[in-house]
Order: structure tokens, then sequence, then C-alpha cells
DNA sequence: AATTTCGCCAACCGCCAATCC
DNA sequence: GGGATTGGCGGTTGGCGAAAT
């Protein structure tokens, strides 16, 4: 935190030297810029910072409106939840906090990598010193499987894993939740291996149950084609959007894919492609093995096996464009 | 009770890309 | 085409409060 005494501060774009206030905001301060966003909505933040008669450069508004002030954020605690789905999301994404805060509504970018700098990779650091004393740990701590291993998983007890829990009719999780957890067991970035020999019967649109028989996709694909535009309620811009409430009593919204990311989805809305896939998909996926969820996916593959994950070398748009297609991420409640 | 240490997190900084003029 | 401006992002800083000593 910050000082709220004003610093001297010259504003880029303006030749008069004007004193802008710097360190933290005031209530008077939340509360001009609320009302103003709230009257006048969002639009040129120098602009903004102007009108609202705020003696902070445009930049300094943008931030305190995104991490504090627009009425959609989500206070307090993170749930084990969203915990679990940013360590996911981390080992997909790694250090692109806005894209991982685009899905986990109401949470900003900078939360959660707060929370990820303070909460997870303290738990990876002492994971990590217990296992480096049990076994030797040959992965680099940036691996992102290592950290998934490591860091979250391990406090859960040996019998207690991620597939258990989804098809555990019980479970008090929602149930697209329930539907994230259980294709994270054939997700090729899920470093969970298959415990378990049954098969879980997924459908996209945010269902799961257990089954005995090979697991079954039940894969709409006009809701994966239509998915992009669908998903109302996208935080790419910070705007307002309809609250979203997480935990285990409400269902888990997942946000739409930024535009990007949709234009794959778009792109990969080709019925040949999306065949393949749950060829494939189905194929795999017969309990014993992990499913195969994205074989085409770009470059990931060898990543996986065996080698660190170095982020540059990846197809991010592509990886994105069908992460995006994995229903866990891209959710709807009905 | 006083002091020190530590963790959290709000906010700043610097960089980059897109857009504007 | 090129400089200026703006918006966005990730990394980092540093103050505050709680916990430990």
């Amino acid at each position: 935190m910050r000082k709220p005494d004003p610093i001297m501060g010259k504003d880029k774009g303006n030749n008069n030297k004007i004193k802008l206030r710097k360190g933290l905001w005031s209530p008077e301060e939340d509360e001009k810029l609320m009302n103003y966003m709230l009257t006048n909505g969002q639009g040129c933040w120098s602009d903004i910072a102007r009108n609202a008669g705020l003696q902070r450069c445009g930049k300094s508004c943008r931030l305190r409106w995104i991490n504090y002030l627009r009425p959609d954020l989500k206070r307090g605690a993170f749930s084990p939840q969203e915990e679990e789905l940013i360590v996911h999301l981390h080992s997909i994404l790694g250090n692109r906090w806005s894209q991982i805060a685009a899905r986990l509504p109401g949470r900003t970018d900078n939360e959660i990598k707060n929370f990820w700098n303070s909460t997870i990779k303290k738990r990876l650091k002492n994971n990590n010193a217990i296992t480096s004393t049990s076994s030797p740990n040959t992965s680099d701590s940036s691996d992102p499987r290592a950290i998934m291993l490591g860091g979250l998983m391990q406090p859960m007890q040996a019998e207690q894993d991620v597939f258990s829990i989804c098809v555990d009719s019980s479970s008090s999780s929602p149930p697209c939740m329930q539907a994230m957890l259980s294709i994270t067991q054939g997700n090729p970035f899920n470093p969970f291996p298959p415990l378990h020999d049954s098969a879980a019967y997924l459908d996209i649109n945010g269902s799961a149950s257990a089954t005995g028989a090979a697991g079954l996709y039940n894969l709409s694909a006009a809701h994966v084609g239509g998915g992009g535009g669908g998903s109302a309620g996208s935080l790419g811009d910070y705007g307002l959007v309809e609250p979203f409430v997480m935990g285990l009593e409400s269902d888990l919204s997942l946000p739409a894919l930024e535009g990007r990311a949709f234009d794959n989805i778009n792109a990969a809305n080709d019925q040949s492609v999306l065949d393949k896939r749950l060829v494939h998909n189905n194929h795999h996926f017969n309990g014993n093995e992990s499913i195969k969820v994205v074989d085409d996916f770009v470059g990931i593959g060898n990543h996986w096996n065996g080698e660190n994950l170095r982020m540059g070398e990846l197809d991010w748009e592509g990886l994105l464009a069908n992460v995006s297609s994995l229903p866990y991420l891209d959710f709807q409640v009905e």
C-alpha cells in the first residue's frame, strides 16, 4: 500500500504540469470516480480523470476502477474451487493473469496475481521442500505440472483424487465444476494421471455424472460452435457484467473467452474438426488411459511429454481455442 | 508492553501494442 | 510514415496490520 499523500506527478499528455496524486485513494476520490463511471460509463481514461475532477492520471483511474470499484467485483477469500481453477489455468496460461482473470468472474488479474504470488507460490515452495526430501525432484519449478502436483494436489489425500470428486454424485460441487474436474482427468494439461478405472459421462452443457461405462461426451456441436457468441458476461473489457456468484452453493459460471480465442473457436467450428476431436476423445477415453482431448493442439503434446514447457514456444491462439472447447472453460448456466 | 518479522495486497512502474493525428 | 497518446499487462514495491518474539 502506498501513502495517500499526494506526490508531484506529471501528466504525460499534458504540457501543463499538473499535480497528480499518487498513492492510496481517498474515499472522496473513490466516490468521484464511482459516480462518474456510473453516470457516464467507460470512456477515455484521461478524460474520465479530468472530468471526474480527479487529480489522478487516467491510468490510475483505470486501475482503481478495475481492481476495486467496479460493481461486479467479488471480494473476499478465494474458494477452493477458484483456487483449483487458478492453478489449472496457470498451468495452461502461465503468468497471463488477465487471461486467467477473464475466466474467474469477479476477480481481477491483480488479485489473482497477488494470490498466486503469496499463497500458491508459498504452498508450492513448501511442497517442493517436502517432496525433495522424499524423492528426487527433477522437474523444473517453472513447469506448471510441477506446480500442480507439488503445489495444490499433494495436500489432498492419496485416495482423494480429482476424479473421485467428480464422480461423487453426492458432491456438493456444482455440476459444472464437477464437469470441470472430470474433464480434468483427461485433459492433456492435466498433471493428474488417471487413477480410477471408472469413466465419466460428461455432458458439456454443464452436467456430469458417473457411469460405469466408457466415457461419453454429450458434446453439443451447437454449443461449441456458438459458444463464442452465446457466452455472455465477458470480462474482457472489465465493463459491467452480470454478477456472478461462485461457491459450493451456486453454479460456477465461466465467462466467455476473449474475442481472439473465440475467433478460433469459430474457426474450429468446422464439423469435421469437431468430429475428429470427438472421435479422438471417445477412442481414448476408455477409463484406462487418459483422453487425448486435444490431439490436434499445436505443439503442445511434445512439451508435455517429459519436456519442460517453454511458454514462448506455444501457439497460444491455437491452444486457447482448443482449451476453449473444453467444457469446463466454457460453461453456461442454463 | 514494546519491538521485530512477516504476509497481504493496493498501487506504481515500465514495457508493449494499438490507435490517433 | 512517424511521433504522440492511450490502454493493457505483468512485475515489483512498499505500507499496513497481524503474528511472533
